[in-house]
RNA sequence: GCCAGCGUAGCUCAGAUGGUAGAGCAACUGAUUUGUAAUCAGUGGGUCGGGGGUUCGAUUCCCUUCGCUGGCUCCA
């Protein structure tokens, strides 16, 4: 009785039952498989396992090792979660429970007030669920029997969903007296469920418009195994372990005070990083063939109506009075350097004209999204503006992606790039954006990188590159940007003189590479939780002398370090050499130096890593070679 | 901005059903002179984020304000 035929995974045609559940035909074929399914994709669809294939369909199982099995694994836990809370607050309302990238999220709406004291409680009651091995069972209904259904029960967020509905039927998910609107697939049960953990509960917005009501979203994660879910939490744990927040207090790297909330001070060690950072940029920058130029902070109102900002940006800028006149702080660096370019009359020789800027600007950021080093209200852009012919557009951005790329690797990070086109509201003809999206396109394609593209995602004025760091713990960070831009030439009226000796448009390239330099910091502080490569430490080395008696050779230890560019610490702390490596290791200094009597006699010192331990003893002088080398070749930890 | 939680010594944190606070580390002083992640002892240090209210009395309860943390993007 094996009337049809579907296609394997694997390329097979093979005959099943019609009535066969695609449990029970993967059973039947591989039973290894069938235990690790949370479903299939049939022909490409998403199904539940308690589906049944059509005639010639393409089965593939789906696993919690893939994003789609993942997806549907936080997905039915999210309807765990929600079917605990209703259990347990009787009369909560539901709105959306998705998958989203580590885990899933509910929002609710209840008297009850959610702190993290009621996830115990939850969790118990969604393990018991879990243990009750309750099948997700799917009901496709019209759609006005689902509204009818959902209005009985209260559920007026689940009725304003249908009725965006457009199909005339609609799916229902079931576990046990749960019962939801869903898209699905799911588990086939609650038991598959092995390991979840609640993580935050936060507000937010029905459908995330600030107008609507605030719903109470909980937060929370799931794994197919307890080991799976402990690692993930390590991974937490870890990251804030890192956090620069955290360590910049501890390392005496900046500060942050009520007086000035958003705006970051920096200390000594924090300005040493930061010097070195811009040191190393300009150097890089000069190779480059850029020039450097500075720009106020504090400039006439005119600039900003006539670049647009007023419009466009005035929620996010501060303003100021000098002589009754309005003034405004920079939000962003290019009209100043506008001005620049036009003092002076270019020519096309000159292009690419490339400007840097190491610019100061102030953003009124809300208070809510405030978040250390990583989104403040002023900060340092490292950016340059690029004027060109367009006919320069590829090889300039080509030029770019190569200097971005050397950036991020010499910190050891790996990057994705994305591409964003033309939005909805944008500036400028179809074909002079058509134009530069292509060439961007081209300069991607001819160097081989893959890239993502974000729909509709540019500035106004032109499309956009954006680089992503990947840091060591996998997560994402923005930072450098290219942007090819129209509009600005346009407003500013900017023009040189080409080779016929006529005045042309030229285009221009907004672009930065570390993005800010303070959220750089933080993300480097991130990236090697404190211990940063030896070029760029605070301090590179600190001298721990075994006894008393022992500084003044440590005195001329210091002296000849410092004399050598070295940055050194020489520590006079009356206490143990144990007491001493741990100090110096808790600060994350790259080098200790240790010495007694049996050193001094010889002049050595004895070399300790930071994170690695005793390397034995060495000459001051072969020490010095070492970490030379060390700091030229911007060497990684 | 909105929701929730939090704010106690330089740092990390404890604490009292309302009777004006405590530990560890750090700092300082002294002893010790130390050999690869914390030597011992002593001392000083706080308007318990700010303001207001209730009370005989508030750091504790209430209101308000400021700040910090998580989230408010992933659309059944």
């Amino acid at each position: 009785m094996k009337d049809i035929s579907v296609v394997l995974w694997n390329g097979e045609t093979t005959k099943v039952n019609a009535q066969s559940t695609f449990n029970e035909i993967l059973k039947e074929i591989n039973p290894q498989l069938a235990q690790k399914a949370l479903a299939v994709k049939a022909n490409g669809f998403k199904k539940d396992l308690y589906d049944v294939p059509q005639e010639g369909d393409k089965i593939e199982a789906i696993t919690f090792d893939s994003e789609e099995g993942k997806e549907i694994f936080f997905h039915s836990t999210s309807h765990l979660m929600a079917q605990a809370v209703q259990e347990l607050y009787p009369g909560t309302k539901l709105a959306i429970g998705p998958a989203i990238a580590e885990g899933f999220y509910y929002d609710f709406d209840t008297e009850h007030t959610f702190t993290p004291d009621d996830f115990p409680a939850i969790e118990g009651k969604m393990k018991e669920l879990a243990k009750k091995d309750l099948p997700f069972q799917r009901k496709v209904v019209k759609k006005e029997e689902a509204v009818r259904l959902f209005e009985s029960k209260g559920e007026i967020y689940k009725v304003e969903l249908l009725n965006e509905i457009t199909d005339e039927e609609v799916s229902l998910y079931l576990q046990g007296d749960f019962i939801d609107l869903c898209r699905g697939p799911h588990l086939p049960s609650t038991k598959k469920i092995k390991a979840f953990k609640l993580l935050s509960v936060a507000g937010a917005y029905w459908r995330g418009n600030e107008k609507n009501k605030m719903l109470q979203r909980i937060y929370g994660t799931s794994f197919n195994s307890q080991e799976a879910l402990t690692q993930y939490l390590d991974m937490l744990e870890e990251a804030k372990r890192r956090d620069h927040r955290k360590i910049g207090k501890e390392l005496d790297l900046f500060s942050f005070h009520d007086e000035g909330i958003g705006f970051p001070f920096f200390h000594h060690k924090g300005m040493i990083i930061r010097n070195l950072l811009e040191n190393f940029w300009r150097e890089e920058h000069r190779k480059q063939g850029y020039q450097e130029i500075k720009t106020p902070i504090i400039l006439n109102k005119a600039l900003w109506i006539q670049s647009g900002h007023w419009d466009h940006y005035k929620e996010n800028m501060y303003f100021t009075k000098i002589d009754d006149q309005d003034f405004a702080i920079k939000p962003m660096n290019c009209p100043g350097g506008i001005l620049v370019y036009k003092n002076k009359l270019h020519s096309y020789k000159e292009f690419p004209m490339r400007v840097a800027e190491l610019g100061l600007v102030h953003r009124h950021e809300l208070s809510g999204v405030l978040n250390g080093l990583f989104r403040v209200r002023s900060f340092t852009q490292d950016d340059a503006h690029i004027y060109m012919m367009p006919n320069q557009i590829k090889q300039e951005v080509q030029n770019l992606i190569e200097f971005e790329g050397f950036f991020y690797r010499t910190f050891g990070f790996d990057f994705h790039i994305e591409l964003s086109t033309k939005p909805e509201n944008a500036m400028g003809s179809d074909e002079i954006w058509e134009k530069a999206t292509s060439s961007l396109k081209d300069a991607l394609d001819e160097k081989k990188l893959s890239y993502k593209i974000n729909e509709g995602d540019g500035a106004f004025y032109g499309p956009k590159i954006d680089f992503h760091l990947k840091d060591c713990l996998g997560r994402s960070w923005q930072c450098g940007t290219i942007q090819l831009d129209f509009l600005m030439p346009e407003l500013f009226d900017l023009y040189y003189i080409n080779q016929l000796g006529e005045k042309d448009r030229p285009v221009m390239l907004h672009r930065t590479i570390l993005g800010s330099l303070e959220r750089f910091i933080g993300i480097l502080i991130e990236q090697f939780a404190g211990l940063l490569p030896t070029w760029i430490a605070p301090v590179q080395v600190r001298l721990l002398p075994i006894a008393d008696r022992h500084i003044s050779y440590g005195k001329d230890l210091e002296k000849t370090l410092n004399d050598q560019g070295i940055r050194v610490e020489l520590d006079e702390n009356n206490d143990k050499i144990g007491a001493k490596i741990r100090n110096a290791e808790l600060q994350k200094i790259p080098y200790m130096l240790i010495f007694g009597d049996k050193e001094i006699d010889d002049n050595l010192v004895r070399v300790r890593k930071q994170g690695k331990g005793d390397l034995g003893p060495s000459t001051v002088d072969s020490f010095i070679q070492k970490i030379h080398l060390e700091i030229k070749n911007k060497t990684l930890p």
